[in-house]
DNA sequence: AAATAGGTATTCAAATTTGAATAGGTACAA
DNA sequence: TTGTACCTATTCAAATTTGAATACCTATTT
């Protein structure tokens, strides 16, 4: 469940201040809880609902105005702390499969035009080295600053964009070799 | 949309010969396109119909048997050919976003129990080493026999993995010192 | 011989996610 | 001042995913 990251996150935040939905989807923002938009808008409203259903959080006040739609204010409640407790050590336990989208294209790569291929593979070259730029700066504009559990965050993704970087231009090179098909084995990592 | 990585990896299977959605099914498996039971077998039937329905694929025969259910074989149309290779390609452009089921908890890591976070990573880091173990083993088990597209998937998995597992270490070290709410900062990365 | 686990094959209700619609506000440039 | 782009705030139908149910077969263990 995709489900229990979006609960974690909105008692996590409930736990600091009562908000609305809105305004939790914000802090999202702030707090890097909310990676590339990883959650759409319509999730967080759902989870809250159901959270409220299962009387882990509580409206507590409903903010009327003319021009904009009404503010549902929230509030976590003792059984949504514990809740937040018990879901807090589940996201450490559980592990991480990290499964590229391009993992079922390389099965199939053999049958598709080894140019096409290659032209968007240089697209993608170039974006990851973008993101690794990104990465590292997020890291060191926060160093210092957040808490070191956030910096380790930020280090992961930092390193883990290094490793796609270099697996992707060794992906490259191959493909512009047209060595993609080659069942003969040649090395390919530093391993061998 | 993750169904359009089933799409591809239905389609490119009956590329090959006609088949039934439990055959589709466990020739993922052989074939690497399933790692991990990502796909529930649900969304397969869910993906097949749709795909028929839009003429990507048609039945061509029902196979009957009294002791077991009916199974319907289904072929690639040409129409499903065409969109086979739009999806390799986008597939290909599309941008992996890692996003780690821990990132979330580590937001709001200071809130929980210092023991209980430290007990679970050791668990983790053990894990992991043996996920390393294990994709390494994949790797060379498959070096030589299958496509060199393939060997790069398997290689991906494990720079992955030995990345995975040299950060958690990294964060077990600082959760086991008590460090995980510090804002001063100490270097974490080499790059410092 | 009976129990247990696992393979074959599909279906369906319920939970969740997505994508677009709604509707006014604000800020900035042309 | 008019366009345009983005912010505030929520709702809802439609698409997708999950999890369990069904039902029978085969192989292995007790």
């Amino acid at each position: 469940m995709q489900a229990l990251s979006i609960r974690l996150s909105i008692l996590g935040l409930l736990m600091e201040e009562d908000m609305h939905p809105y305004e939790i989807r914000s802090r999202m923002k702030d707090r890097f809880l909310d990676f590339q938009g990883r959650f759409k808008i319509g999730s967080l409203y759902y989870a809250v609902d159901q959270l409220a259903k299962q009387s882990y959080i509580e409206a507590v006040e409903t903010i009327q105005s003319d021009t904009r739609p009404d503010k549902t204010v929230y509030r976590i409640t003792d059984k949504g702390r514990a809740y937040f407790h018990k879901l807090l050590l589940d996201r450490f336990k559980e592990e991480d499969i990290p499964f590229h989208p391009m993992y079922i294209a390389l099965v199939f790569a053999g049958k598709g035009d080894r140019e096409k291929i290659a032209a968007i593979l240089r697209d993608r070259v170039r974006e990851a080295e973008h993101h690794v730029n990104y990465c590292y700066q997020v890291y060191c504009e926060h160093k210092g600053t957040v808490p070191r559990s956030v910096l380790h965050l930020m280090a992961g993704r930092y390193e883990h964009a290094k490793t796609e970087l270099a697996w992707l231009v060794r992906l490259l090179e191959d493909t512009e070799a047209g060595r993609l098909n080659e069942v003969a084995f040649s090395p390919l990592l530093d391993e061998d």
